[in-house]
DNA sequence: CACTAAAACGGAGGCGCCTCCGTTTATTAC
DNA sequence: GTAATAAACGGAGGCGCCTCCGTTTTAGTG
């Protein structure tokens, strides 16, 4: 589970400075962060960051010359997955039609949370310690989301009369029901439901989708 | 996690509690309380906990058995300073006139959280947790107060159309600029201004006190 | 008092955190 | 290529966390 694509994105210092990185530097930080999202998916935050840096092949001073703190890294473990998740937003639409780029990324949005769940306690903590964090990460996922149904709008796939962020709201309370063993059908089932809400009263017909 | 005090989930966490405890492990439990307040107050919630339990003259296992994480420990010293904080009023309100009371307490209020300020993170993140926490807290708090209030109206030392929660919210105005260093002095400064404001229109002088 | 069971003690041990600094490596200049 | 320099490396060391379990103390009982 959460096999994450392999497409190592390009991870670019960018920001306002382009600081020079060593090109061992440069390798060393990239491999730290993919581990690292590994590690915190699967023991949670406080995976040991000695074994984190030990799988990286680094040593644990080199984790912590990148990262001073815990939460740098998990910080840029969730910015780099929040991005990526955006960034499958364009991918889904260039290939698929609206609604399907829609509802296909609905349902990774809550793959997503959920992989997340067992950080929410301390991502609440770092989002409250964070605010322009969370500004700037959700600000991206409501942009993501908004342009996935204006086109799937603009297509006449589903209805026009619908509020993005009320899907968002809608998604986020099919992730707050993570209780039982499975949560995932479930999820994907009201992720449908979701959707064929969105699709009643389009322009166009859900069967024919071509 | 295996041994499980005989006290099940219900855990009343009051030194004058009539418990089923044994003589020495009182004994050690309130020195380790005593010591911990001490230690966080000077050191912050982060405080070694095997030095406070070297201070008391435990060993490291014993705090454990009695505090099973450090939340414990700091959940139980700030409910036993609240409590004292409440219990200020008590003793202010039998040897005082009323308004020298109020004013008094409310320093000792500012002074309190003051010292507390460091802890304020970790406080936040522990109340936030655990809520009920916050409210009987709150609750205590706001029920000293608004007794110190009625004892002076009823006297005449202030005016009458004072509202407690009014109070309370300016107190915590109060003690949230602490930037500089004269943050005490201040403080002190800003509640005798905010109980001239009280006294403000009371059928009594304020002057005559004595 | 002696005896016993249960309760409590305490600290060693294993692990993770983080810092510090001697060693190694990439890069730049010749 | 070699030399020089800054950048980066990495792991030992010191400390704190927490658990586990053999030892000690208390509270009963006769």
């Amino acid at each position: 589970m959460a096999s994450q694509p392999p497409a190592t994105a390009k991870d670019k210092p960018d920001a306002t400075a382009a600081k020079p990185l060593r090109a061992d530097a440069q390798r060393n930080r990239d491999a730290l962060v993919e581990v690292a999202a590994v590690a915190f998916a699967t023991h949670g935050v406080d995976a040991s960051l000695e074994e984190i840096a030990r799988h990286a092949g680094v040593g644990i001073g080199t984790l912590y010359r990148h990262f001073p703190t815990r939460e740098h890294l998990v910080e840029v473990v969730y910015r780099r997955e929040v991005e990526s998740l955006c960034a499958a937003a364009d991918e889904l639409a260039l290939h698929h039609p609206p609604d399907v780029a829609l509802e296909q990324w609905m349902q990774r949005f809550v793959d997503y949370i959920a992989t997340k769940r067992g950080l929410a306690t301390s991502l609440r903590i770092l989002l409250n310690t964070n605010s322009a964090l969370f500004s700037d990460m959700s600000g991206r996922v409501t942009l993501a989301l908004r342009q996935l149904i204006e086109a799937a709008v603009a297509d006449g796939s589903i209805r026009s009369d619908v509020d993005s962020s009320d899907v968002l709201h809608a998604l986020g309370g099919i992730y707050s029901a993570p209780d039982t063993k499975d949560w995932r059908d479930r999820s994907r089932r009201l992720v449908s439901l979701l959707m064929d809400g969105l699709r009643f009263g389009a322009t166009k017909s859900a069967k024919g989708g071509g």
